[in-house]
DNA sequence: CAAATTTTTGACCGATTGGACAAACGTTAG
DNA sequence: CTAACGTTTGTCCAATCGGTCAAAAATTTG
C-alpha cells in the first residue's frame, strides 16, 4: 500500500533529515530556479552543513528530481478528478476551485514547475509529452463530449484547459505582481475569493452584459 | 524626439554592438535567467568574447538593466491603448489580440518578465508597485465605467486585466508545455489562431451552451 | 559496557564564475 | 606618416561553485 519496488530501506534519522532538506530545498529552488540555488543555501534553509546534506543527496540535481516526482504528482490530481459523472458546467467549476486552492496553497510548488518549464523543461519533457499529453487528450475527449452533448459550448478543450491552467496558476507565479497592483486593501487576503468570484463568471459566462 | 537628458554619445560602433550584445542577453536571459546566465554565454551568442563585452557593459546586472527598461516599455504599450473611444467588447477583443501577437511575437521578452516576477521581482518590484499599479488602476477605471454603463457584464476589473496577461502570455511562458500537450499536429504554427478563437469566445461568450 | 554502524564536520579540490588590466590592434583626423 | 583615440584580446585574480574524503562524533546494537 506504500511504495514501490527496490525499497530505499531507510532510517528513521534519514526520513527526517531527507524531508528537511526536500523542504529546504522547494523553498530555494522555487525562488531561485535550479542554477540560481547552491547547496549551501538549500543546506543553511535546512540547518545542516553542505557535506552532510551531500550525505543524504549526493548530488544537487538528486533534491530537484525528487523533488520534481512528488510535485507532478499532486500537480496533476485535480485533472485526474475531473470525471464525467456529474453535471458538466459543475464538474469543470470545481476544477477551475480545486487549481486555484492549490495556487493559494502550495505557491512554491507551482514557482517550481513554472520555472522549469520556462526554462524549457529540460528534465521533465518526456513527461509532458507522455504522461501528461495522454492525460490532458483523455480528459479534452471527456469535454469533448459534453459539447457534444450541448452541455458545454463548443471550443476547443485543450486550449479550454490551458486557460484554466494560466488562470489559476497567474496568482501563484505571479504574486509579487498581483500584489503589487492590487496594493495593500485588496492585495490581502481576501484576493483568492475574488479571483474565485471573477474566474467563476468569466468561465461560465464571459463578458457580454446579460440581455 | 529621441530620448533624454545625460546624453550617452555613442559611437556608430558602440551602437551596434551594444544592440548586438543585448539581442544575445535576450536570448540567455529569457532562457536560463540571470543567475543561470553567464557573461561568457552572451559573449559566444553575440560573437565576441568575454573581456570585449564587458568593454560594452561593464557589469552583467547592466546588461539585464537595459533589457528591463526596453521590455517594459514596449510590454505595456497594448494596455496603454486600451481606450474609452469605440465599443467596449471591440476594444478588449482588440486587446488580447494585440497581447496573444506578442506572445507569438516576442516569447523571449516574455520569458523574461516571467523569470524575474517569479523570483520577486527584485529589480522591479518599485516599478510595479508605482508606474504599473498606477496604470492599472486607471484602465481599470475605465473599465468600470463600462460596466456601469452596462456594456459589459459586471466583475472584479483588476482580475479581468490579470487574467488576460496570465492567459496570451501562458502561450509564450509555458510554450514548450503547450507544444508538448498539443503534439506535432496541433502543436505547429496554427496553434496561435486556435488559441485566439478560444480566447475570444471564452472572453465574450464563456462555456455556457447557447439557449 | 564495547563494538559496529550511522551521522556530522572541517579541510580540501578542481572547475567556473564575474570582473580587472595592460598590452596589442584598428581606425581616423590632421 | 603619425598622433590620438577607440576597440579587442590574453592573461590573470579572488570568490564561489559542486562535490570529495578522512576523521571525529553520535547513535545503535549486542
Amino acid at each position: 500500500m506504500t511504495t514501490s519496488m527496490e525499497a530505499p530501506r531507510r532510517t528513521r534519522i534519514q526520513q527526517e533529515k531527507r524531508e528537511l532538506i526536500l523542504e529546504a530545498a522547494l523553498e530555494v529552488f522555487s525562488t531561485n530556479g535550479f542554477r540560481g540555488s547552491t547547496i549551501d543555501q538549500i543546506a543553511v534553509a535546512a540547518g545542516m552543513s553542505k557535506p552532510n546534506l551531500l550525505y543524504y543527496f549526493r548530488r544537487k540535481e538528486d533534491i530537484h528530481e525528487t523533488l520534481m516526482q512528488r510535485l507532478l504528482d499532486t500537480w496533476l490530481a485535480p485533472l485526474r478528478e475531473l470525471d464525467d459523472i456529474g453535471d458538466p458546467l459543475t464538474e469543470l467549476r470545481s476544477y477551475i476551485r480545486r487549481k486555484l486552492e492549490m495556487a493559494r496553497d502550495f505557491p512554491r510548488e507551482s514557482r517550481l514547475f513554472a520555472n522549469e518549464i520556462l526554462q524549457g523543461a529540460p528534465r521533465i519533457k518526456p513527461m509532458l509529452e507522455g504522461e501528461l499529453k495522454s492525460l490532458v487528450d483523455e480528459k479534452a475527449a471527456v469535454i469533448k463530449g459534453w459539447m457534444r452533448a450541448g452541455k458545454i459550448a463548443r471550443t476547443d478543450p485543450w486550449h479550454l484547459i490551458f486557460s484554466i491552467w494560466a488562470t489559476t496558476q497567474h496568482y501563484a507565479d505571479f504574486d509579487v505582481q498581483v500584489r503589487a497592483v492590487l496594493g495593500t486593501d485588496r492585495g490581502g487576503d481576501g484576493r483568492f475569493e475574488d479571483a474565485a468570484r471573477f474566474l467563476e463568471q468569466l468561465f461560465l459566462e464571459g463578458l457580454k452584459p446579460k440581455g
